[in-house]
DNA sequence: AAAACTGCCAACCGCGTACAA
DNA sequence: GTTGTACGCGGTTGGCAGTTT
């Protein structure tokens, strides 16, 4: 009757890695391959549980993991990530090979949700307390925020679409706002612009189906938003992949994500950075 | 110099889903 | 169809390191 148990609880050995663990581990992966987690401890003698394995593996011992600091390539991927697929780690993380899901989760946590509560917090003061305090902390968030994103997302989309008609008057951005608490009891009503295309994120995949590291552009990602949507300035200030050409700044491709590049600005995130002149 | 505080990250915990018997 | 476990994922925590007081 179904599946034996992975592990005796008793014995199991919990707690950071040793090298030797570590070497065990590794060597055992490199001549079995991973995968069949519960054989692992029977098999090498390590006093781990399956699932620690399975982690240590997959968060560390892996081949290919970049470790140490994000670029702001890889910030600038997380923030649009997260702000479309909302708390999943794994479904991001796939479009970072290099990076574990683990990481990015640590790194959110740590970095980006700061910049982000930062940069509501400048915005609208008032408004953005209110944002987050309904949309970070509630239930009804969380259990909708697949559907609903973050709420970085929207004052992402509020800018872009700002920025996208800037003849409009504050009043009309105002509106969007009030729109978006208005909908805060019903989710999923969102207008189908916000939803952008990920195919230029889209992970490659060889023949048996693992992920090939991708070569990602920020002229690429900024196909977002039907390829009308990624902020950048002339100036290429932050990051040099964020540079742009003055001419593209027109109608049909307006600079966009002014949140990835108050962001990705550290300079900009310490001291202030201007508003537009709307506020 | 030392205590208190803060930030970071590896690892653990618990839950939902997939799947084998 | 039912049961029970493995697996995978997201949230949380413990402990170390660095910084501040």
């Amino acid at each position: 009757m179904g599946r034996p148990p992975c592990c005796e609880k008793v014995g199991i050995k919990k707690g950071p890695w040793t090298p030797e663990e570590d070497i065990v581990l590794v060597s055992y992966i490199q001549e079995h391959g991973p995968g069949n987690w519960r054989s692992v401890p029977k098999n090498t003698g390590l006093l781990r549980c399956s699932k620690s394995c399975r982690l240590r593996w997959t968060n560390y011992l892996r081949p290919g993991i970049k470790r140490g600091n994000f670029t702001p390539h890889e910030e600038g991927m997380i923030i649009h990530l997260q702000a479309l697929l909302g708390n999943k780690w794994a479904a991001i993380a796939s479009y970072l090979p290099q990076r574990t899901d683990n990481d990015i989760k640590n790194y959110w946590n740590t970095h980006l949700k700061k910049k982000i509560n930062k940069f509501q917090s400048s915005l609208y003061p008032q408004m953005a307390s209110n944002l987050t305090t309904y949309q970070l902390t509630s239930k009804n968030y969380t259990e909708n925020s697949s559907v609903y994103a973050s709420s970085a997302e929207n004052i992402s989309r509020l800018l872009e679409e700002w920025m996208r008609t800037s003849s409009k008057t504050s009043t009309a951005l105002d509106g969007e706002l009030q729109h978006i608490i208005s909908t805060k009891n019903n989710p999923t009503e969102f207008p189908s612009s916000a939803t952008p295309s990920l195919e230029c994120y889209r992970p490659q995949v060889d023949q048996e189906g693992r992920n090939m590291i991708p070569s990602y552009e920020f002229g690429s990602i900024s196909s977002f938003n039907n390829k009308n949507s990624m902020a950048c300035d002339s100036s290429g200030r932050g990051s040099e992949s964020y540079g742009i050409d003055q001419n593209q700044k027109d109608e049909k491709n307006p600079p966009l994500s002014f949140l990835e590049k108050w962001l990705l600005d550290e300079n900009a995130c310490q001291e202030g950075m201007e508003l537009p002149q709307i506020f």
